[in-house]
DNA sequence: TTCCTTCCTGTACTTCGGTACAGTAGCCAG
DNA sequence: CTGGCTACTGTACCGAAGTACAGGAAGGAA
């Protein structure tokens, strides 16, 4: 696999943290900068704000030679604005705040020629018709289950298994107040937004 | 990156040399054996004689876990082909002849949760321009349904899919306090207690 | 016509979940 | 020894979820 170059671009041209914890050399850049890449193979980011409309990529995507990915990463993502994404000839699309091994999962299947897609919106792109909401993440159980301590998969499965915050504790012995944090911790690491969408990722990659 | 462990399923259950060589320790199976993996990160290759339906995908699909994807390798690939493919779930299609190195690609993307899907494809989904009927249905019958109205049916689906209330209130065309009347009655008829409970008894992870 | 079911909606309230501020303690690697 | 990680915990707050009171409208069966 070749050297893969990461450009990030925003309207304020940084690299956020976690982006750089994935990518440590990647590059920032603002929109409406140059983002021509001079040598190597090239991934570039775009972070879309909530509420922003995807104009701009279609835009960028003229100026970008024709191998050269656009991956979004949206602060508000939703299967409308995915859709527009895609149609904006983007190879994948995923959350701003998505945890490092997310993003380079996302850069290695992208830069493969994979595409990243949620199922939800594959779902509606094959029935013609908007039927299922915000996709759930996507995570392996290769990968939601090495990001994760001991303790806080264990906290993980007991909710996908339809515990509440009380009832986890009561069960491993802690107080409620220790379950808040690791299931926080884990919504955290996961990149999801509550345990309903937890419970979809371990449920979803687990044997019965 | 985990091992992954690949089966190859055709008529003849032979493995082509070139998946061979691709996948040196790859396992054939013949249509109807018995494919399930038991251990480890299993890929199922799919070869799609040309002419052939999709419903044995389809159907295989139900038979195996949620997190062993299938690639589908055609003798004759083809658009309409393909989508149906995607219909059922499929996270990759390809040529049954292709290089090794593709295969190997191809693996890499749809193990790391990504979907390899021809760019022709994607852009007539994304152009609407596909007819085929909605996909076969991945759920297996649920006792559930039987107790719900269709509305309650269709909400119970999309909180089970992860959504919030406002987000199905969107979605609908409805307002919270709808969303709310529903999930409440979905509730009752269905004896659990929380939305969390709801999408254990509808995704199937818990009977009812 | 009446009754029932379904869908839709408002007001009001409580509880739970999630988040943000903070802390202690133990363990381990550098 | 220091710093980072993990597990545990408190206080405080806000929004989402869930529940209970209520209503209206439409459609269909008796």
């Amino acid at each position: 696999m070749a050297v893969v170059r990461h450009i990030f671009v925003s309207a304020s041209g940084e690299v956020l943290p976690r982006w750089r914890e994935a990518f440590p050399k990647a590059v920032g850049r603002r929109f409406g900068e140059a983002v021509s890449p001079d040598s190597g193979f090239v991934v570039v980011w775009w972070r879309l704000p909530a509420g922003k409309g995807v104009e701009s990529i279609a835009d960028v995507r003229t100026t970008l030679a024709a191998d050269v990915p656009i991956i979004v990463l949206s602060d508000m993502p939703g299967d409308d604005e995915a859709e527009a994404c895609f149609a904006a000839a983007v190879r994948g699309y995923g959350n701003t705040h998505s945890v490092p091994a997310l993003l380079k999962q996302i850069a290695d299947v992208v830069a493969q020629g994979g595409l990243w897609i949620g199922e939800s919106l594959m779902q509606r792109l094959l029935r013609g018709v908007a039927q299922i909401p915000p996709p759930a993440p996507i995570a392996q159980p290769a990968v939601w289950d090495e990001l994760l301590t001991e303790r806080e998969r264990e906290v993980a499965q007991v909710v996908a298994a339809g515990a509440s915050n009380k009832e986890i504790a009561r069960e491993l012995g802690i107080t409620e107040r220790t379950v808040k944090a690791h299931v926080g911790a884990v919504l955290d690491k996961l990149g999801v937004r509550d345990r309903l969408q937890l419970a979809l990722v371990v449920n979803g990659h687990r044997r019965n």
